[in-house]
Order: structure tokens, then C-alpha cells, then sequence
DNA sequence: TTTTATTGATTGACCAATCAATTAAAAAAA
DNA sequence: TTTTTTTAATTGATTGGTCAATCAATAAAA
């Protein structure tokens, strides 16, 4: 069976099963067992090509994150004013692909886990950052203080998508339009 | 040893306990044993009081949300304009209280457990339920939309605890100004 | 003597991590 | 080209530890 170079394919297996695993059940109490046999192979390679569980459960949120800011790049590319930044910024953050059963999981057990593991906590200051810095660059042209904006804007995001996120019945749309009608306020209430 | 009636002070000194123990090491991660032995008795005997580590979790959730909603109606006693009952809800999200270690960790362990329990779920719904009923009830003579408000100022303070809570350096004041400065526009920028 | 309180010891299960052994590709040597 | 050697891939079985839950036994109040 040793093809050469499974490496990489065995880890990118590993960490999709990892996600896969987490939405399936919606807990972060998945075993490396059940990881490794949705990828398809022992749990003793898993941790041969990982090392341990805490290394890929890390991987499998730098992927999801790793997603997620590919979405908002994208998102942004087609974004040529200042509000439409910022709009764009907002409708990533409320996508269909974050309100997956997996994503929602992944994410709490980031929070959860963030007061322990440095790790972890890295990871979810990372993601905070880049959302400050995005939506500050975005609204600097519109608000006359953009900083303060751009913490209430992203603090409000994280609020409303905790919201939906754990309403069985995910009304996304309705946290979607909130978000937008504070874009609205803060950016001096032009319509 | 048996005093009669030493159920219900076993019962509230493993509540404590558990607070205790989840504050001490900031984490979810904690066994029944480690909760009797800070409440000064044997593991077996939190099960027989309480059946269960679950039902012991869900106590301890409780007791913590009821001491919060203790402290809200404290603050909303004192405050007898709708601006005031507002400003009372939001200094209550924000009292020293709600970052203790011991309430950070019970309540990222809520967050990350109303995904699969619904015993959680249901509890982190009465509270979402609880201040957006306070918020609505303090907005309506303030704003032209107060359910709308209620629910953006609502997702908003859920926001700036998260952030607040997980910066190692928790700057309450920053994000106690936040929601305020937040209050000011919802309630059309008066001051 | 019945009921309540209490615990040490045990059970049963689960699980992360390790190890020894196997396979076969690839590389080096003959 | 054939043979040997090295290296990567792979797993079944095992180990060591943890932990929730149960039980049998004890002690003392009512």
C-alpha cells in the first residue's frame, strides 16, 4: 500500500473527518477513533502523522478559519466602495457555510477552549484582529470614528451569530438585516 | 455523623463547588471527584445527592444565572427612568461578577454545551429570553422600534463579554463604554 | 429499629497514546 | 537487470490512566 508522499493527503482527510465528525455529532467530544475511521484509516496513523488529539483539533480550526478568510477575501473582491466593504464583510460572516452544524461546533469549542489552551486563545484573537482591521479600513471613509465602529460593528457580528447560531430555528436572514441596520446607524443613518 | 437534613446544604455546597473548581482551572474539564473534594466529601456522595455530573452542571449553571438575575433586578430597582432601567441592564452585563474566572468558564461551558443538551439549551435561552424582555421593556419609551433595539443592543453586549472575557487583559471599562456609547445612538444620540 | 448520611472500594467503560510487526514502494548495490 | 537495503505507510493489539457510577458497609440520629 505505501505510496509515497500520503502525508499530506492523510492529514487533509484527517482534519475534513475532524470537522465532519463535529457537526455529525455537534460536540466537541469526538475521539481520535472516530476521527480516524471517517477518514478512513487507524487511529494509530492519525496520531502517527499528528501527533496527538489537541494537534488536530488546531489544524482542523486554522482550517475552518483558513475557509472562512478565503470567503471574506473573496467577498471583498467584488466589493469596490467603502459600504459595499463593509456590507460584504457582514454578509461573510452571516454565510450559509458558518451556520454549518460543523462550523457552529468548531466555533463554540473554540470559545470554549480559548480560556485553556493558548492555542487555541491565538487562533480566536487572530480571527478577531483581522475582522477589526477589515471593518476599520472599511469604514474609515464613512464614520467619523472608525476604530470605535469597527468594535461595536464586530462585537455585534459575534453576538448575532452566537444568537443564530443556537436557535434550533437558525434565522440567519434576521440577524443578517440587524447587522446591516446598525451598519446603517453608524454610518450616519443614510438610508 | 448524620444531622438530619443535610441534603439541601450538601446540594448548595457542591453548586459552590463546582463554581469553584471550574473558576480555579478556567475550564469545563472537571471530574466529580475534584467537586466533592473542594465541597469536603466523597464523590459517591454527590451522586447520591444529585444522581448525576450532569445534573450537578445544570445546578451550578442555574445557581450562577439566578445569582445574575439577582444582581439585574438589584441594578433595575435603583433605576427609575427607562434611560436609567437601560443603563442598569447593561452595567449589570458587565459587573465584576460576570468576569470572575469561575463565570467566564461556566459560561463559555454553556455556550459550548447548548449545542448538544437541551437542558443548556433551554437555560441559555432563558436568559437570552430574560434580557431581551428587560431591554424591550426599558426601549419603549426611547425608541421608535424597541424590539429591533432590544435585539441588536442585546446581541451587541453578548458580543463585548465575549471579547471582554476572553482578552487576557480584560478591559470591562472599554467594553462597558461600548454598549453605552451604543445606548446613546440607539436612543437617537441624545448627549 | 427505621431512616438518613456517609464513604472506601470496586466496576465497567472509554480513550489517548504507544509499540511491535507487516507491507510494499523506492533507492542503492551488485 | 536483479538483488538487497532502506524508508514510508499502515495497523492490531496493548498499555496506562481516568472517570462516572454503583455497592456494600458503617454510623448515628430519630
Amino acid at each position: 500500500m505505501p505510496k509515497i508522499g500520503m502525508e499530506p493527503l492523510r492529514r487533509a482527510a484527517l482534519v475534513q473527518a475532524t470537522i465532519d465528525v463535529i457537526g455529525a455529532q455537534g460536540s466537541l467530544e469526538v475521539t481520535v477513533s472516530q476521527i480516524a475511521k471517517q477518514a478512513g484509516m487507524s487511529s494509530a496513523l492519525a496520531h502517527h502523522y499528528f501527533g496527538g488529539k489537541g494537534q488536530i483539533f488546531l489544524a482542523a480550526m486554522q482550517s475552518i478559519l483558513r475557509d472562512f478568510g478565503a470567503e471574506v477575501r473573496a467577498s471583498l473582491r467584488a466589493a469596490h466602495t467603502p459600504r459595499a466593504r463593509a456590507e460584504a464583510l457582514i454578509k461573510a460572516s452571516f454565510a450559509p457555510s458558518c451556520f454549518d452544524p460543523a462550523t457552529v461546533g468548531a466555533w463554540m469549542t473554540l470559545y470554549a477552549q480559548a480560556t485553556t489552551q493558548p492555542d487555541m486563545h491565538r487562533l480566536l484573537r487572530l480571527y478577531q484582529g483581522r475582522l477589526r482591521s477589515n471593518l476599520t479600513h472599511a469604514l474609515r471613509p464613512l464614520s467619523p470614528n472608525p476604530i470605535e465602529d469597527a468594535e461595536t460593528l464586530g462585537a455585534l457580528i459575534d453576538g448575532l451569530y452566537l444568537r443564530a447560531a443556537l436557535s434550533q430555528d437558525t434565522d440567519v436572514q434576521s440577524a443578517l438585516s440587524t447587522a446591516m441596520r446598525a451598519l446603517d446607524r453608524l454610518t450616519g443613518a443614510n438610508k
